[in-house]
DNA sequence: TTCATGTACAACCATTTGGTTGTAGGTTAC
DNA sequence: GTAACCTACAACCAAATGGTTGTACATGAA
């Protein structure tokens, strides 16, 4: 199976892409259900325009797509990029044990007499 | 079990603290081994200042803790943290779930004669 | 056609970020 | 004691962020 890489800098977009509550809730609310850029924006008690550079900056990490209808612009949620960052996180966890093995090895190798 | 729960803010700061390439290397490093700043700085080219800046960064997301060995600073990963941001993505791979098994539900309970 | 709605985008602004250099203070080694 | 090392922190700077308002344009409804 492919799996597609992430490069550094499409890590960095979805981190920082994550990082603000206002962008959680996007994806939340895209997640639940389909929405329009203004449908999403009488949620929240910002301007219009800047609802739209949130979602444009999800749509940078690939968190969300837009896709015309009509005069609206629909917002879907991507859950692969998502997923992705989560597997990533995993690896980090993965180092962790990893390390914890190999101390508790390292331990268990103790020659005779040597424990205190 | 208590699960301690994690406030925006904190969320704000682990999401924020991983955007960054060197961070995110710091963080390694510092599961792999613990490290003095020092030693950790000789590693990126930037300034010994700017990596302190990042370790800052880092512990301020609780994802690093620092303690005093002589005069170093010894960096230690705090793997929960990570833990922690790590389920929460889960969480809205949750979210997507549900969803996808509430729309199957919904096609499965149609009527008959509904079909095409 | 006309008007309301939905979007795009530019310009502007305050604050934060990510880097720098410089200075000062502790700790260790010689 | 003195020199080298490690850290802390301030001051500064350019660029990015997160918000605003204003204008323009396309689409749908009446």
């Amino acid at each position: 199976m492919v799996v597609h890489e992430l490069s550094e800098t499409e890590i960095d977009r979805i981190f920082h892409a994550m990082a603000d509550a206002t962008r959680r809730d996007i994806i939340k609310q895209a997640m639940l259900r389909e929405q329009s850029v203004s449908e999403l924006a009488k949620r929240y008690v910002m301007s219009f325009a800047a609802v739209q550079k949130h979602v444009a900056v999800l749509e940078r990490a690939s968190l969300v797509a837009k896709q015309r209808r009509g005069r609206e612009q629909i917002v879907q949620a991507n859950p692969e990029s998502l997923r992705r960052a989560a597997r990533l996180l995993e690896a980090y966890e993965d180092i962790w044990r990893e390390r914890a093995n190999r101390i508790g090895e390292i331990l268990s190798n103790q020659p005779e007499g040597t424990e205190p």
